[in-house]
Formats: structure tokens, sequence, C-alpha cells
DNA sequence: ACGAGGATGCTCT
DNA sequence: GAGCATCCTCGTC
């Protein structure tokens, strides 16, 4: 297993990204593949957080590929992003759900639910255990895992649509959805 | 299946 | 003090 190439553009990594595994090991091992994602930009995207530049919230954004970016939303929830580089632009891809494949029963205890386990960025999180202690970390070596090249995804399977719940630039096709075949997201 | 409304806290104006 | 890159419950159809 290794971690896929993470620097580029973001709506092309957000591509790379659907159907990689994204893991944690917590207090034991959860894992999915990645099925939704969305791209960010940097000072030219309106509807990102690094818009207006590097703050002490999104500092994350602007390390180098790899590197998560874990912010709280509507002062509930944790939303994790991957950072794309380069360093200082403020680029990244917003994990936004996937399909469970491994820890399942933990998954469930964590989530206080059955279904609709990682169908949204606030759930996935929850389900893995990602909170604001895992900003900073990286990918690539950090205590939360993104490993691809196994999981085969056909490009026709990959659909786009406008990002969720932003106000500007709502009309950038950066959402990027994986069908896989028929089964439902949250398992 | 879908939509409205409330919870909740941090960041930046 | 406004504005959120959200989620859940409960009401309709």
């Amino acid at each position: 297993m290794t971690t896929p190439d993470l620097s580029g553009p973001p709506q092309v990594v957000a591509r790379r990204l659907l159907g990689c595994r994204l893991w944690t090991d917590i207090d034991g091992r959860t894992e999915i593949i990645l099925t939704e994602v969305e791209a960010y930009g940097g000072h030219d995207d309106p509807a990102s957080h690094a818009y207006r530049g590097r703050t002490a919230r999104n500092g994350s954004m602007f390390e180098p590929a790899g590197t998560l970016y874990v912010y709280r939303s509507y002062g509930i929830h944790w939303c994790a992003n991957v950072a794309t580089g380069p360093s200082g632009q403020g680029q990244a891809v917003l994990l936004r759900g996937g399909l469970v494949v491994d820890g399942e029963e933990m998954i469930r205890e964590r989530r206080g639910r059955a279904d609709h386990l990682t169908d949204g960025p606030g759930k996935l999180t929850e389900a893995l255990g990602i909170t604001g202690g895992h900003d900073g970390t990286n990918v690539a070596d950090g205590p939360v895992r993104i490993e691809g090249g196994d999981y085969p995804v056909d490009a026709a399977d990959i659909h786009t649509a406008t990002r969720v719940g932003i106000t500007k630039e709502a009309s950038r096709l950066w959402r990027f959805v994986l069908d896989i075949g028929g089964s439902e997201p949250g398992g």
C-alpha cells in the first residue's frame, strides 16, 4: 500500500482520491473507501477557507501536499481536508463520504446509529474518530492514513456536481462522486 | 423521499 | 455580532 500522489490542482487530486482507502487505528482499525470529495482552491476561489489568506484556523491548508486540515463546522462537527500543495497556496480537497470496509461495529458505536454512517463530511470524521487534534498531521505517515492503488476506478463512474453548502462561486463543478454499483453510502 | 428548523461554537468583521 | 464547506428529528407527500 502506498499513498497516492496528492500534489497538483485540487480538482485533479480530488479525482485521484476517489477509490482510495482512508483509515485510522485509534481504538481499533476503521477504514472506508472514499466515494465523495470536493476541491477547494486558494486565493482565486471565494468559496475556499483559504480565499482571504492564511489564518490561525486554516494554516494547515497552506502546508505541503498530504497535510490534513481539520476544522470545526457549525460549532459541532469536524470536517477533514487534504492539502494538495504547493506550500503556501492553500488548496485542498474536502473528504465528504465513503463506503465502510473495516471496523463497522466500532463505527456504529461512534456514530450512535446503524445507518448513514459515512455519507457526509461530519459523519465521516466521527466514524473514523478524526478530530481537531489530527489537524496538521500528514496522511502519508500520520494517525490518519490514505492509501490507494488497489481499488479499480473507472473514469466513467466519476460524476461531477456543484459543491454543497456554499454561496460563493457555487457554479463550479468541483464536487466529485464515485458511483460504486448500487450500494448505499454509509452501509 | 424530501424539506424545514434548531443545536452549537469558533473565526473574522 | 454575523456567518458558516453540517447533522438530526419530525413533519409532509
